[in-house]
DNA sequence: AGCACGCCGACT
DNA sequence: GTCGGCGTGCTC
């Protein structure tokens, strides 16, 4: 037997990033690895995750002082993953378990305060003499109740820290937190009529009008067999403890607590209803299905086109793993913007469905977790947390639009979801599926390479084709004289849509509307000559910069390919184009959806089922009108500049470009009328416009992969952006150099590359200066050790970004 | 993160 | 002469 548990305290700070070792008292039975304790450390007392068991002199060491749980939280693969995380992407042991709880932590503690083992009451009087009168009373109080709490004593004589400080130091008082346990609800209600049938129907009938729960909750009672009914049978009847408690009262209906079962769900049976896979959902399925019954970690990366019924094969492939008796967790990018899957889960599992909002209090977010971890739920749909649910027994990870990224957490611990769902599918002999019509080149060249099994779908379900979309080059529209953001074409289409009694929806890649320069006449952007990457606009100092090498430019006044005068910083924002729009159609009813006009989640929903429900004709938006959405009458999408992403600095603005022109053209006709496209471009020869346009990811993967391979970007090396950040702008520079310098000296053997250092694209948040340093390797984990051997992990003044999503 | 200990300026 | 600033260092 083990006498001492090695233990990491839950407290964010990266200097404690170490194990503690504490002495396991007798008393305390089934402390293993995994488990959560409370240890006290200094003089407080905190939660702390036993990350391993030893043989050590206890002597020396502190006493565990209680058990959190009734079984250890972590198992065997969450505890590896949590490792795996934290070397990966560099952050504290810690900080990798955290997301594996519930909220912040699993205790709450309060400061409080007791009289020490002995007083001497002449020394304690010397002491008071010549202190004010608060003193004593503060102190007698403590004296007297044996223990006070912080709060209790600021209510007694307002701010008390001066005085606590004094006792402390003078040891009149000691430190004696109060610990309380979250979440500790392990069992369900049950409530059972205590009367007669024939009693309790007398009373229903006699009740008076207005006590209408009351009577809702007896004449439930009585349509039962049993005359019970369970907590989750209450709730779906919207009735509430409050009143079961006035029935109990009058000695109707007592309650009985009893503990939770496991797998409630084993043997129950899912409620598919019969239908017919198509060829290639029965293809995938053939494909699928044995590696969820082999237990043998397999990755599929189901490339499906719009319509093409990826969420059935989720569906059927989760059931799968529920008829073998393991969890399954589903991801989504976003949950506000993806309720249709959700729902679709919901009508086929029912209460074995557990969804996590991000919004979700954390009670309800510690009801969710025990539902997974007692068995009550197998299935979990959420954002990339729920990647963390309990689940003991995973055979399945979905993520829905891998290519998302939204996937990728940007703050510590920045990990991102797919990666993290590969390892603890791969520690658990797990299935993962990929799903998109998009997928992130890295994901589809890994595919390529064998890593995932390829599964397209290219039909969709119902046949009907994708809509053809027209690329209206912009320059042409300008060399006929017409300077209107909105072409003639989209005009033309908007005019007949409306004519119909048809929807539109417009896009208007908002982010574009500032920084880069580009000629009016003949399409060019200026770039920089190494980087192959846009300039960017910087007003103070009126000159054209190059984010990645630094270099600075002086703004032409011709264009330099045909010298052209018509050269600008391009720009038209949303509200500009709304101007334009309503000028062009007054009669229109017109809605505009970005981050300005929806100020919360509720504005969104709001605007979209408005918008659903026949009340505008055209809505305007940013990317947020490109998602999710499934509204028959659109027949019309608009793109007023396909190519806006596309010229920021960054080696995936093809990539961003290619996948939000395909999210939007699939938009139109989704009903059974037929929809069309048109997208406006000064790029239209660009292969993420042409390829977009054609509904052709093999034409843009095939060129996008050859750009990647010559400048060695990602899938052919691993970027490691590391963000410095310092309170003026001098020692941010200066230190971003000293450690550009410091990277090269450490680095010289690992087949890296250092970009940089250049100023973050938004260089000043909160009055704290960024600068950027990029790495770009061919051997990530040599270099990450390196990174971490040299303490950058620990630094305060720097962000380590593994395999970042933003390099700006 | 907290909270101690510890070494230098403005006040009774 | 003290109170009190927040700079380092430690927590099993």
């Amino acid at each position: 037997m083990s006498n001492t548990a090695q233990i990491i305290v839950n407290i964010p700070a990266r200097s404690l990033d170490k194990p503690f070792s504490y002495n396991i008292p007798i008393n305390l039975p089934n402390i293993q690895v995994g488990s959560r304790v409370l240890v006290p450390f200094g003089n407080r007392k905190v939660e702390g995750f036993v990350v391993g068991l030893a043989d050590e002199n206890p002597e020396t060491l502190k006493p565990i002082l209680d058990v959190l749980d009734d079984h250890p939280w972590f198992d065997s693969n969450m505890l590896a993953t949590a490792n795996w995380l934290s070397e990966y992407y560099l952050c504290s042991l810690g900080e990798a378990m955290r997301l594996f709880i519930p909220g912040q932590s699993g205790i709450r503690t309060q400061k409080a305060y007791q009289a020490p083992a002995e007083t001497d009451m002449k020394r304690v009087e010397a002491l008071l003499s010549c202190k004010p009168e608060e003193y004593r009373t503060t102190l007698t109080y403590i004296y007297e109740r044996g223990l006070a709490t912080l709060p209790e004593l600021t209510k007694l004589t307002g701010n008390m820290g001066a005085i606590i400080k004094f006792f402390l130091q003078h040891k009149l008082i000691v430190h004696a937190d109060t610990v309380s346990k979250r979440g500790k609800a392990n069992s369900t209600i049950i409530i059972k009529l205590a009367v007669s049938r024939e009693v309790a129907e007398q009373i229903e009938q006699t009740l008076p009008k207005s006590k209408t729960a009351q009577r809702r909750l007896l004449s439930a009672l009585l349509d039962t067999d049993t005359q019970e009914l369970t907590a989750a049978q209450l709730r779906s009847l919207s009735i509430t403890l409050e009143t079961v408690k006035r029935l109990a009262a009058q000695g109707l209906v007592t309650t009985r607590s009893v503990p939770v079962f496991r797998n409630s769900y084993a043997g129950s049976h899912q409620r598919t209803t019969e239908v017919t896979l198509t060829l290639e959902q029965s293809h995938a399925l053939q494909l699928i299905t044995p590696a969820i019954h082999s237990g043998i970690h397999r990755s599929f990366l189901i490339h499906g086109v719009t319509g093409s019924g990826k969420t059935l094969v989720y569906i059927k492939a989760v059931a799968e793993a529920r008829c073998l008796d393991r969890q399954a967790i589903i991801l989504v990018p976003e949950i506000a913007l993806t309720s249709q899957i959700v729902a679709r889960f919901k009508a086929e599992f029912g209460d074995d469905v557990v969804v996590m909002h991000s919004k979700l209090s954390v009670g309800e977010r510690h009801d969710a977790w025990r539902r997974l971890q007692t068995g009550q739920a197998g299935i979990v749909i959420g954002a990339r947390s729920a990647l963390f649910a309990p689940v003991s027994h995973l055979g399945l990870i979905i993520i829905d639009e891998e290519h998302e990224f939204t996937y990728k957490q940007e703050e510590t611990p920045r990990y991102h979801a797919r990666e993290v769902a590969l390892t603890r599918a791969r520690l658990s002999g797990a299935t993962v599926i990929l799903g998109s019509a998009t997928p992130a080149v890295e994901t589809y060249y890994q595919a390529l390479q064998g890593e995932h099994i390829l599964i397209p779908m290219n039909n969709r379900v119902d046949n009907t084709p994708m809509p053809p979309v027209t690329v209206v080059d912009m320059r042409q529209e300008l060399a006929q004289g017409r300077r209107s953001v909105i072409s003639q074409s989209l005009q033309d289409m908007l005019t007949e849509t409306l004519a119909k009694k048809e929807q539109a929806v417009i896009l208007l890649n908002r982010r574009g509307y500032s920084t880069f320069v580009l000629c009016r006449e003949c399409g060019h952007v200026l770039k920089c000559r190494h980087c192959d990457i846009s300039l960017v606009y910087h007003a103070p100092a009126n000159v054209l910069r190059c984010h990645y090498c630094q270099e600075r430019h002086t703004i032409p006044d011709t264009c330099p390919k045909c010298s052209s005068r018509y050269i600008r910083y391009f720009g038209a924002g949303t509200q500009k184009v709304e101007e334009a729009l309503t000028a062009l159609f007054p009669s229109a009813r017109i809605v505009r959806m970005d981050q300005d006009t929806t100020g919360g989640k509720m504005a969104h929903d709001r605007i979209l089922s408005a918008f659903a429900a026949g009340t505008y004709d055209i809505l305007l938006g940013t990317q947020m009108v490109a998602k999710g959405h499934d509204i028959p009458n659109v027949t019309a999408v608009g793109i007023i500049s396909a190519d806006t992403a596309l010229n920021l600095p960054d080696f995936r603005a093809a990539e961003k470009t290619f996948a939000l022109l395909t999210q939007a053209a699939g938009r139109a006709g989704r009903g059974a009328k037929a929809g069309q496209v048109v997208m406006q471009t000064y790029n239209p020869e660009h292969y993420a416009v042409t390829a977009g346009a054609a509904h052709n990811y093999q034409a843009f993967y095939q060129e996008e992969i050859v750009f990647r391979r010559q400048l060695d970007y990602p899938p052919f090396s691993n970027l490691i952006k590391i963000t410095v950040q310092a309170g003026d702008e001098i020692t941010v520079h200066r230190n971003a150099n000293l450690l550009a310098i410091e990277l090269t000296q450490s680095l010289t053997k690992t087949d890296s590359a250092i970009i940089g250092p250049f100023p973050a694209s938004v260089n000043k948040i909160k009055d704290v200066f960024r600068v950027n340093i990029l790495i770009k390797t061919q051997g990530l984990s040599t270099v990450t050790r390196q990174l971490s051997a040299l303490g950058m992990a620990s630094r305060r003044d720097l962000i380590v970004d593994i395999d970042p999503v933003n390099v700006l």
